[in-house]
DNA sequence: AGGTGATATAAGCTATCGCTAATATATATG
DNA sequence: CATATATATTAGCGATAGCTTATATCACCT
């Protein structure tokens, strides 16, 4: 699953503002998300998998429980992603900046 | 729809990068997307709709064409989601590094 | 080993997304 | 005005994402 994909989900967006915070067991996980959004545990495990799946969050076993905390890899395609656009457009933007600057002084007396 | 629903789209990501690096009209945008897709006008322009209401896109009117540039706006929510989360894990690993730092002092020697 | 709590997986249902095909709108041009 | 070109919109369809329910797995305790 590509990156975006896993953040256009607004049940694990909220998953991962938690585990950033601090590192979670599932149980914690699950009690915060069902209150907040009315699902299952079922659902919520099925969230975690796919974090993990795509880089977003690593788990810790701790006895019976699977502690989850962030973890950066998932997240630099994305920020690569919108850093290069922004270099795009960026770009672009200077271009028109000097037009302008270039505009200013034949336009003007001076 | 939500910022990242809107990234989630292959077609839309690829449109962004389009029209990041120069105005386009909506025919150039199909010609590119058509050939490297395989799909029709009527989607493009579909994708096109959900940029221009998300804030990602912006349009102008050239006679019957429409100019499609990229608008930052779209983009603020984004950044600024993943510039929250950063600062929560970034706090936490500062935590972290002065745990070790006390650790190596009282550990060591001197 | 059996029981219990914690989590993961599987199967199946439904809503939604993105597509096509057809049609509508808007602007230029003869 | 008629026609052509450029783009947008609508209706409908198929695929898939995310849910529930049920079940499986795993670790601990007695």
């Amino acid at each position: 699953m590509q990156a975006f994909d896993v953040l256009s989900d607004p049940v694990r967006r909220r998953t991962l503002e938690l585990i950033a915070q601090k590192e979670l067991a599932s149980g914690a996980i699950v009690n915060v998300i069902e209150a907040e959004f009315g699902i299952s545990q079922s659902a919520v495990s099925q969230h975690l998998r796919i974090l993990r799946d795509a880089g977003f969050a690593r788990v810790r076993k701790e006895g019976a429980k699977r502690c989850y905390s962030i973890d950066p890899t998932g997240f630099e395609d994305v920020q690569a992603w919108l850093d290069q656009l922004r270099r795009y457009w960026c770009v672009k933007m200077e271009a028109l900046m000097i037009e302008i600057e270039r505009g200013k002084r034949s336009g003007k007396k001076s």
